[in-house]
DNA sequence: CACCGTAATGTTATACTATAACATTAGATC
DNA sequence: GATCTAATGTTATAGTATAACATTACGGTG
């Protein structure tokens, strides 16, 4: 029984945490969701996983790009786009659009999910909410327009509370 | 007094309206916006909002300069970059961040706002929303969060009231 | 194991979106 | 009209994403 990932209550990781089991264990069940639905998670795609799980923060396509260089053949573009596609698919990351960035999932346990995003303008540290109230919103919204909801954009940016706190007393 | 501009209640515009009126309503309302600010409303300005509001879907920087090259001149991208820029600081425009794409605020009467859209991926109408409940669910989620919000994107993707009766009737 | 078919990755070129930096022109102010 | 600033023009380039085709790795079959 994996214990859950270093989180505060408001969805943001601490300060410090150790990381490298929010890594692990993203991996870890990746590695399970594509083995229930044979998909190869192959060395290229858990490795691009890797560098996004890396932070906490959005990265973009080129910087992922970047980090693979320490292959010993560095990939073109349409390696990393075409890793993203697959890690998209299986709900493992999310595209996070107003930034043209990606970032892993944290509610992995949770079946294909919109995410809900909460965007430090200071820090980058992003957290992924799963808002029951929110969401019960926006499926209202789209029932009383007579929408057919299919997919959902729900990014907010501001400051998360360590970056508030610190901002405050700087002023 | 101003008749409202043309739509259902749901939001989407009716197959056919009186479409000329929505560019004229924009635009004046436009003109008395910028007065106010004493911001200037030039020709190139107002062409481009003219544009965009061409139709209910959103329209691309690129596909905006094509249609400026009535011009003597034919811009260049900075000058629609520019236009948009402005357009949004005045919040006469919204910027469609899943569709890297612009479309014009049809809330003018509203100050200052974040748009909650919903958009057609079938016919690309896209409808502004200003849904009080789901702006109070990003509120409290931000707050529960510790998460001090500044901005919001808000794009719900799938079928318009139009495009969705159709679909079933073709099925 | 040799064979086949498919999925994954490599490779090259190019499309699409956006901005930096500097030159020129148009408008407001005095 | 001189002066200052805001707006637009112009050129070049940065940043994001995909098309098209070649090659390699993999899973199953006989
Ligand atoms: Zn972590
Ligand atoms: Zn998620
Ligand atoms: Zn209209
Ligand atoms: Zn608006």
């Amino acid at each position: 029984m994996a214990k859950p990932p270093a989180s505060n209550q408001n969805g943001f990781p601490p300060a410090r945490h150790d990381h490298a089991r929010c890594v692990a264990r993203a991996l870890e069940q990746a590695e399970g969701i594509c083995a229930k639905r044979s998909a190869q998670f192959t060395g290229l795609r858990r490795q691009v996983l890797g560098i996004i799980w890396n932070s906490h923060s959005p990265i973009g396509a080129y910087e992922i790009l970047a980090a693979l260089s320490s292959r010993e053949r560095r990939p073109a573009p349409p390696t990393v786009y075409r890793a993203l596609e697959f890690l998209q698919a299986h709900g493992l990351v999310h595209r996070i659009e107003s930034k043209n960035a990606y970032i892993g999932c944290a509610h992995l346990e949770t079946a294909q999910h919109a995410g809900q995003f909460l965007m430090c303008r200071a820090c980058g540290q992003t957290a992924e909410a799963c808002d029951k109230d929110l969401s019960r919103a926006i499926q209202k919204l789209a029932e009383k327009s007579g929408f057919s909801l299919e997919e959902q954009t729900v990014e907010l940016s501001g400051l998360c509370p360590a970056c508030k706190s610190k901002n405050r007393h700087a002023a």
